[in-house]
RNA sequence: UGGGGUGUAGCCAAGCGGUAAGGCAACGGGUUUUGAUCCCGUCAUGCGUAGGUUCGAAUCCUGCCACCCCAGCCA
């Protein structure tokens, strides 16, 4: 991985001037800190990006560490897939991942010289008080009843918290700061909790754990860290950031805070996609809908069009909406020039070539790639019965139809021209089967006196793979499925259509042995792998081509 | 109507006092045995808005407007 952006942007800005004034020695050291209760999803794409790109445009480091503070909501398979999504996204981080309750021992420390210092207390009051106390947006807060006691029983309460004394909630540790102030987060923020709970890392050694306000600057300092990025709406937070790392006189990071990503027609929430996953709206976390890291992989994005994705839409602070349409450029503009090329047909429809000898067969060498020679060829059988997809044919084609239509000739690709003479139908009056005839001397070459509407791609019936291919779409079909609406959930705009099923997919043969997770362009269909989590033959729709013949189909109504 | 932020094209986004980069989308055209790719062209007398400073303002100053975030013992 070394593709970091040439431009930059405002915080390498800051970067570059810190290296300027020496602010500390030339040393960058960033971090991705995400929470382990959940899957890893574009947004964090982004950040991660962000963080380890940082490092390795200034030979820095990056540290992957976990904020688990919450042992509530969080797990190790959470934790196990965040590792494998951020490595699979390309990035190392240094040794072992790093754990904020690595630091549960210094923290409690920090926590006790708060109290030394005088400013932090321990409070009794209940979270319903607390909140009355706490004031309101345009309302100062009151000091808490318990805010003078004094540092020696502070100390003593506080310990007795760590001790298990107290129940869930019966107790917490503030910091001291300023009831009035405009800030909340300046109100006397809770720092340590009491909970009686396991935790995945620490297990029972802990019934008390420290605030993300208090644990993450910290963490931080202990780690060295040089610039902390996050999110903007940390941005009123920075100034508690700052006042711990002052008050406990520690080495200061300096906090940076950037607009996460929204990306239109999806969700990143990590709430609302859990809730996808436990209401079974969708397969798991990985499910190819999801845009998760793990189902975009399951999909067939690449990791490098991730990076590109990521690289182009920039970092800045104002809160802006992405055009999923960007990252589908991404991944079309990666596929098209990396992903071998093979004929599927999704739809089939018979054709018997009339005038081929019956039993006959050709082999032909086609080439996996129309603008990369050395990717190579490979063979694909031709025979008097083929398939060709269903959409490629219409009894009465519409204005500029390029494909099949009785009287018409058409290439096939890689292939001969054929010219369609008869449609066969069922009793319903469906077309099943078309007969054809084929010209003996179009192969690699241009027919004499006529020209051939369009090309089209088929599959030779004899040799033909079934497979099932699961044809993905957006999962919301409205752009905003997070807005408010009323009356509406973002899971009334749920695309049913987001994954259609082509249960009898036809492919050529040399799909047999199809890599799982690797790209291939059926061509005239879109990108597609094999699926990651079966044995079977099931590959998944990544993404569509670019299809300007919808366009004008649809002007033509 | 407390505090913190942000406003440059349909969507991202450069720009940092010297006269509006780039990408996505869209729209024209060319090449093509993928209606793909590729290539060419079009797309902001205008930078939320109103004033001010300046020879010169998207960039500096002032007012106004719009939108986002904050009242978890979540992160």
């Amino acid at each position: 991985m070394s593709e970091t952006s040439k431009t930059g942007n405002f915080i390498t800005q800051i970067i570059d001037k810190d290296n300027e004034t020496g602010k500390h020695g030339g040393k960058v050291l960033t971090r991705f800190p995400p929470e382990p209760n959940g899957y890893l999803h574009i947004g964090h794409a982004k950040s991660i990006c962000l963080n380890f790109g940082v490092a390795q445009r200034y030979q820095g480091q990056c540290n992957l560490r976990f904020d688990d503070t919450n042992p509530e909501k969080e797990s190790v398979e959470y934790i196990e897939s965040i590792k494998r999504d951020v490595s699979w996204l390309g990035f190392e981080w240094k040794e072992e991942p790093k754990f904020a309750s690595d630091y549960f021992d210094a923290l409690f420390d920090f926590a006790c010289d708060l109290i030394n210092k005088g400013k932090a207390y321990v409070c009794d009051l209940t979270p319903d008080e607390m909140r009355e106390y706490r004031g309101t947006l345009k309302e100062p807060g009151k000091d808490s009843p318990y805010r003078n006691r004094s540092a020696e029983e502070n100390l003593t309460l506080f310990k007795e918290m760590r001790d298990g004394k107290y129940a869930d909630g019966e107790k917490v540790l503030r910091a001291k700061i300023d009831m009035s102030s405009p800030n909340i987060n300046l109100r006397d923020p809770i720092i340590y909790r009491v909970r009686h709970v396991h935790h995945h890392q620490t297990g029972d050694k802990w019934c008390v754990y420290p605030m993300y306000d208090f644990t993450h600057g910290l963490s931080d300092a202990i780690e060295g860290v040089t610039h902390s990025i996050c999110t903007l709406e940390f941005q009123d937070h920075r100034p508690l950031y700052d006042w711990m790392l002052e008050a406990l006189e520690t080495f200061h990071p300096q906090q940076i805070e950037f607009a996460r990503l929204n990306l239109n027609y999806t969700v990143t929430s990590k709430r609302k996609l859990k809730q996808l996953v436990d209401e079974q709206h969708v397969n798991g976390w990985d499910d190819p809908r999801m845009p998760t890291i793990s189902g975009m992989r399951r999909r067939g994005y690449t990791a490098q069009s991730i990076r590109n994705f990521c690289e182009r839409i920039g970092v800045t602070k104002s809160d802006s909406i992405v055009d999923v349409g960007m990252l589908e450029h991404a991944v079309r503009e990666d596929l098209d020039a990396n992903a071998n090329r093979a004929m599927v047909v999704l739809n089939p429809i018979k054709v018997t070539l009339t005038n081929y000898p019956e039993g006959k067969e050709e082999i032909f060498t086609v080439s996996n790639h129309p603008k990369n020679e050395a990717v190579g060829t490979r063979e694909v059988p031709f025979g008097k019965h083929l398939y060709v997809d269903q959409a490629d044919f219409a009894e009465v084609p519409p204005r500029k139809w390029k494909r099949m239509t009785p009287g018409a000739a058409v290439r096939l690709r890689g292939g001969y021209v054929i010219t369609c003479d008869e449609a066969i139908k069922d009793e319903e009056g469906n077309v099943v089967e078309l007969l054809c005839r084929y010209d003996e001397n179009t192969l690699g070459v241009n027919p004499e006196g006529y020209k051939p509407k369009g090309v089209i791609h088929w599959v030779s019936a004899e040799h033909a793979l079934s497979a099932e291919v699961n044809l993905y779409d957006r999962l919301f079909s409205h752009e905003s499925p997070d807005a408010k609406h009323e009356d509406k959930t973002f899971l009334d705009f749920i695309n049913p259509e987001a994954l259609t099923v082509a249960q009898n997919a036809k492919l050529e043969p040399s799909l047999l042995n199809a890599e799982p997770g690797v790209g291939y362009q059926f061509e005239r269909e879109g990108y597609f792998c094999r699926d990651l989590t079966t044995d079977k033959l099931v590959f998944n729709r990544t993404v569509t081509l670019r299809d300007s013949w919808a366009k004008i189909e649809a002007k033509g109504k």
